[in-house]
DNA sequence: AGCACGCCGACT
DNA sequence: GTCGGCGTGCTC
């Protein structure tokens, strides 16, 4: 009798599948295993086994347990694990169920298991074909592959050359022999298109099938290696520009750095065909990668000794700490030094660091500490980088990873300590299924793992805040910056009588400028916050007051200028749209009403660079922007201009606020960053309390004292007043106080709904559907907000609706979403058409 | 999500 | 009269 095992598939159904293991293969939880689905061949996860078939349906064979090596079940000791240990499945199981997301899902965003598989889709004549290529041949006619898959209106390219044209019988002659033969040998062979391939599917007259083999995911790098007893025939320049290198590097070079030297490949075949050159293909060797090393500080502070003496004494248990240090208080150097106590005790440690927050001087600060046992987990690795890094965690090779959100799922043995820098940070909540937070995550990871968890923040989120205040957490107080350097002096600069007193609009204060010019003089630096991309952020008309919209989004285009364009913004350049990436030119007129009188509006980093560049003409200006730093390198370089001094005034978006470390900096200047307050979200205080401060913190980190200027129209505010004195304090109670009384987080449970169409009627309809049950239903101890439009109607060509639930209870907040799907599901509004965001942090 | 099966308008 | 549009419905 065969084995039956539950299997989670990356399909976006709430529930698991049935399968029988194949004879002598015996899958366990946590197993990963290829399970046929229809005719496809998906990667899935044994959730668990069991002994009995199931009663109303046959159960289909798997097609492979993956995983199970034959020394696992030689040695059949407890040490033979499963891919996924026990932890990580309940900790996807947690997650699955508090989102509400699939469990398929979850476990295909926990592992990189599309790397270590290979996908093939193969295609097979079918007794059909079989018979319709055989008349063909015997009346010669070819009546029967009349080309007729393209759109017969728009003929297809190769249509107009005789025998050419018939693609569909070249399809079945390359079939005939009945094997079955790769997409991409197919279409080389005929010349087909995926869609010829897919009408003759149609016809019946081919089959798709998919095939799934485990790939050996090592990355490999291949070498040049010199034959030294070749003799020398004669040879071109390239010829010998190859073997000289080679011969200059000890005999053997990787491929990769003769092609970085220019040095091209065909050269290199050629030197192999003649015999001078062999390729050797070697597991290649990790490194960090143009990474300075580093050194940590020799000496913590008191307060840095006190709070590693804190966590280093929790180390074996469970025990969550917030680590609340003002900005420049040594937090990082803590975390270096308590990865190292864990490692002392035998323990591995993750450490999490927002998207933009592991900075090259962050990375040569752990290679410095602990060189090849640091696995680096962030989004910029190939899929076969991510599973080599995987497996390196999984051996014990790695005990100190370091990465960004999904590195909370590494699979870290005998994991004791987590810590998360920036804890506040936005970049933690994935905004898709499964929408996450990688810091309550790494809570509940902690939880099951017996681990030590550190929350590490100078502007701590709410949550985390009420957390420590109910002793959920255990709070540690960094009050200090290191050597006693001072906080940075804020002065405050309304706007408002700024424009009454010099009667013009100005993006930059008097302020603000004579105090950069003050420091560019002594030599020191500038940094100026300006949270808006591009050049302005609306275009508007004059007469009838429309604001250019894009026309897939309910979004003001974003006006960009081309860098040379001259003095004025005007029509003829380009308007982006910052959600969907639409593009556009400025037009002459306003598509509206037709006038001419377009004005723009509002000034981004862009046109703050512009306006810098008049002002300060001898000043080495930089820009920090999406625009500007679109791959990882462009960061570092930035950064290491910034570092050197090349660059002693820098602009930038929210980016230039996260964690850098740069002594020079000694004025830092906020321009409209407050816009934010105006927003329609019960974040938007603690999201402008927290930039203000965080990019205040970068002023002053080195020998000299630094001082803030921060532009505003809201000067009373709480949020802008407690950010100039970094009086975390008093903005928290007052966002206490508001947040109680309006019933949000951390008082109470909130979740968003958001109900999505292409067809307006058909969102709202739904939406409305939705709103009735919960006004019949009427569920205990749940709050609902709306139905209404999303802050953002429509995104894509996409209508949205949301409600906005909030609960005191996380269990009847879950409890009611799950009968609301379940509605859903009953009035027949297709799943993927609900959106359930848990803990939302955005409700746009 | 895919991808099949199944009922109504534009073409040979 | 066919092709092919995409509206329901299922996947072990």
């Amino acid at each position: 009798m065969p084995l039956y095992c539950e299997v989670a598939l990356p399909v976006p159904l709430d529930r698991t599948f049935t399968y029988a293991a194949p004879d002598g293969q015996y899958p366990q939880r946590g197993s990963r295993v290829i399970a046929p689905l229809r005719n496809e061949k998906l990667i899935g996860v044994v959730m668990s086994v069991s002994n009995t078939a199931p009663a109303d349906f046959e159960a289909r064979y798997l097609e492979a347990v993956l995983d199970q090596t034959a020394d696992q079940s030689l040695e059949s000791s407890a040490e033979a694990e499963p891919l996924l240990s026990e932890a990580l499945l309940s900790l996807a199981e947690w997650i699955a169920q508090y989102y509400l997301a699939p469990i398929g899902e979850v476990l295909r965003g926990m592992l990189p298991l599309m790397a270590e598989v290979s996908r093939t889709v193969y295609y097979r004549i079918t007794d059909l074909g079989r018979d319709i290529l055989a008349n063909s041949l015997e009346n010669q006619s070819g009546i029967p592959f009349a080309n007729k898959t393209a759109n017969p209106r728009k003929p297809a390219k190769n249509d107009n050359t005789g025998e050419e044209q018939n693609t569909p019988r070249r399809i079945l002659e390359r079939l005939a022999s009945g094997d079955p033969v790769k997409v991409s040998t197919l279409r080389t062979a005929s010349g087909a298109s995926l869609s010829d391939l897919a009408a003759l599917v149609r016809k019946k007259w081919i089959a798709r099938e998919t095939a799934a083999a485990e790939r050996d995911a090592r990355r490999t790098e291949r070498f040049a290696v010199l034959i030294p007893e070749a003799r020398l025939p004669a040879l071109s320049t390239n010829q010998q520009a190859i073997l000289a290198e080679l011969a200059a590097c000890g005999g053997e070079i990787p491929i990769l750095e003769l092609r970085k030297r220019g040095l091209s490949n065909a050269t290199l075949q050629t030197l192999v065909r003649r015999g001078l050159v062999r390729i050797d293909e070697r597991a290649a060797a990790f490194r960090l990668g143009g990474i300075e090393r580093s050194s940590p500080p020799i000496r913590l502070n008191e307060s840095q000794t006190e709070a590693l003496a804190s966590i280093a004494s929790a180390l074996g248990a469970f025990h969550p700490f917030l680590l609340h240090g003002v900005t420049g208080s040594g937090k990082t150097a803590v975390y270096l030094a308590a990865m190292q106590r864990a490692l002392d005790r035998n323990l591995a440690s993750i450490l999490l660091v927002p998207e933009i927050g592991l900075t090259p001087q962050t990375a040569g600060l752990l290679d410095a500490a602990f060189g090849s046992k640091v696995a680096l987990l962030h989004s910029a690795l190939t899929p076969e980088e991510r599973s080599e890094q995987w497996r390196r965690i999984r051996n014990g090779d790695a005990p100190i990873v370091v990465g960004t959100r999904s590195a909370i799922f590494a699979p870290v043995p005998h994991l004791g300590l987590i810590l998360v820098d920036e804890e506040h940070d936005q970049s933690y909540k994935q905004e898709e299924t499964p929408r996450y937070n990688a810091r309550d995550v790494a809570v509940m990871r902690a939880k099951f793992a017996n681990a030590v968890v550190v929350l590490g923040s100078a502007t701590p989120s709410l949550e985390t805040w009420h957390n420590s205040e109910q002793s959920k957490y255990k709070r540690i107080e960094m009050r200090e910056r290191v050597n006693q350097r001072p906080l940075p002096e804020v002065e405050l600069v309304d706007m408002r009588g700024e424009f009454q007193q010099t009667g013009q609009e100005n993006l930059f204060s008097r302020s603000l400028i004579q105090q950069t010019q003050a420091a560019l003089e002594r030599g020191e630096q500038a940094i100026i916050l300006l949270n808006r991309r591009g050049y302005s952020f609306a275009v508007m008309c004059r007469a009838c007051g429309a604001k250019l919209e894009c026309q897939n989004c309910a979004i003001a285009l974003t006006h960009h200028k081309p860098p040379a364009e001259g003095e004025l913004a005007r029509e003829g350049q380009r308007l982006e749209c910052h959600y969907c990436g639409y593009r556009r030119t400025v037009p002459a007129r306003c598509p509206q009403c037709d006038s001419e009188h377009l004005y723009y509006l509002g000034a981004g980093s862009q046109q703050g660079e512009e306006r810098l560049t008049e002002i300060f003409p001898t000043a080495r200006i930089g820009r920090m922007d999406r625009d500007t730093v679109r791959g990882r390198h462009d960061l570092e370089r930035l950064l290491s201009r910034l570092h050197s001094g090349e660059i002693n005034l820098l602009v930038g978006t929210q980016m230039i606020a996260k964690g850098h470390d740069i002594h020079g900096v000694t004025l830092v200047g906020v321009v409209g960053c407050d816009h934010a307050l105006s927003m329609p979200d019960f974040r938007a205080a603690e999201r402008v309390f927290q930039l203000m401060t965080q990019v205040s913190g970068r002023a002053g980190r080195g020998e000299l004292p630094g001082r803030v200027v921060v532009q505003t129209y809201h000067p009373d505010h709480y949020a802008i007043l407690a950010a100039a004195k970094h009086d975390y304090a008093a903005f928290i109670e007052k966002e206490l106080k508001y947040r109680r009384w309006m019933h949000y987080p951390p008082f109470g449970v909130l979740a968003n709904v958001l109900i999505q169409s292409p067809k307006l009627e058909e969102a709202a309809n739904w939406s409305a559907i939705l709103g009735k049950w919960f006004q019949q239903t009427a569920p205990q101890g749940v709050r609902v907000l709306g139905p209404c439009t999303a802050p953002v109607a429509r995104i894509k060509g996409i209508y949205r609706f949301h409600l906005i639930l909030k609960s005191v209870s996380r269990q009847t907040l879950n409890g009611v979403l799950r009968s609301m799907l379940a509605h859903a599901d009953t009035a027949n509004i297709p799943r993927r058409n609900i959106t359930v965001d848990v803990d939302a942090q955005r409700l746009m």
